[in-house]
DNA sequence: CGCTTCTTTGAACGCTTTCAACCAGTGTGG
DNA sequence: CCACACTGGTTGAAAGCGTTCAAAGAAGCG
């Protein structure tokens, strides 16, 4: 009933209308979850860090489509036990809907920074909210000077922020200009100071974040 | 336990950060969900309509404006034993899971807009949405010539699709002109072919909706 | 009738996109 | 070993879409 799966960087997991007879729960890696336009405008609409889940209960088809960013390991569990043993065990079933909470108002706070903020608020707000996800994932509190890894290319950076992959770009090397930022090669960021970085970003200077 | 409580156009149900003790589902009328950035950006980030609900059990601080826009009524339960009975009867916990996993959904088809498309799609998509929601509630299914109410003004139209509420105008006036709605006074719409509509809004001919 | 609220329309501006060129790093095959 | 291609990233210039600022129209209500 429970096994594992892992996916290579750039691999896909499941695509949008495919039959998926698995949920699972990332164990290491970054996933993406992204819709499309008939046209290929693309937006991402999810990332997946470890201890995220992936997959709906009483659902077969994919509604989006999975990418793993890096190399992945997946925890999967076949979706009709999975559905059963939701029935039998609340405490499954109420985890779930916390997490299903969290997401949603995770998804709220995107949808304010895709219709509201300016594209280095949004920059700034993302690379906040990844210091954000980091920091919890080693159970430490952001603050003062702090350094990350990007899980992703500027392009994906781009689906994520509904911009351009160039904005992107341009507002990276804004912030690093004006000090907010440090680049270690291209895919690590130092942060001198995050709580400039939060007053960048367009929230409310306490991080404004779900209680 | 269980009660009602009504509001008027324009009058808050509850305020971000505010205490709130109880839960509650839209009878008649309709609600938004709104953030605000600290200069006074707004983005909504929830549209209540009928059977829709209003709060997070074992969550006591609101995390977003909820404001009436009709003449609301709510069918409220006191948050502690609502928590209780969710414990006890598994299949309330189970609708609840249900109802946020619809609602995440339709927080990220709201992403895709709001991330990609142009103004113009944003308001057909938008007239599709309320023109689907309309429909399900009177279960019957949207096509050809149908006509909706507009449960929005355009200012709130446009924190709806992260637009001005002039564009929100602009856009209208477009899609007007073009024929591809037709305007009875300001909140009243009518589709002359809901197809031609879809057609408009970026997504797939087929609706692309969760299945 | 005058006030307020909601809406429409116009003109100018500016941010982000688009299109294009270029750079750095990496892997490949002659 | 070096030319070459390829991927991901940066930067520039011009264009375009939506915003901003401003004025005026329409509808509801005292």
């Amino acid at each position: 009933m429970k096994f594992y799966r892992s996916f290579e960087p750039g691999q896909p997991i499941v695509w949008e209308g495919e039959r998926m007879d698995f949920v699972g729960s990332v164990v290491t890696g970054v996933a993406t979850l992204t819709q499309m336009l008939d046209d290929g405008r693309t937006q991402m609409v999810g990332l997946l860090l470890p201890s995220d889940f992936l997959g709906r209960p009483n659902r077969d088809i994919a509604a989006y489509n999975a990418v793993a960013t890096t190399r992945v390991v997946l925890c999967c569990f076949r979706r009709k036990p999975f559905e059963a043993l939701m029935c039998t065990t609340p405490q499954v079933a109420h985890r779930l809907l916390e997490m299903t909470l969290d997401e949603l108002d995770a998804a709220r706070e995107w949808m304010l920074l895709l219709g509201r903020k300016t594209a280095r608020e949004k920059i700034a707000s993302f690379l906040a909210i990844i210091a954000r996800r980091e920091a919890a994932l080693h159970k430490r509190d952001p603050g003062g000077r702090m350094r990350i890894d990007l899980p992703l290319t500027r392009e994906a950076m781009a689906d994520y922020l509904g911009l351009t992959l160039e904005t992107v770009s341009r507002q990276i090397s804004a912030l690093k200009r004006d000090g907010v930022i440090e680049l270690v090669g291209k895919r690590a960021v130092i942060f001198p100071d995050f709580a400039r970085l939060v007053g960048e970003s367009g929230n409310d200077a306490d991080g404004g974040y779900p209680r």
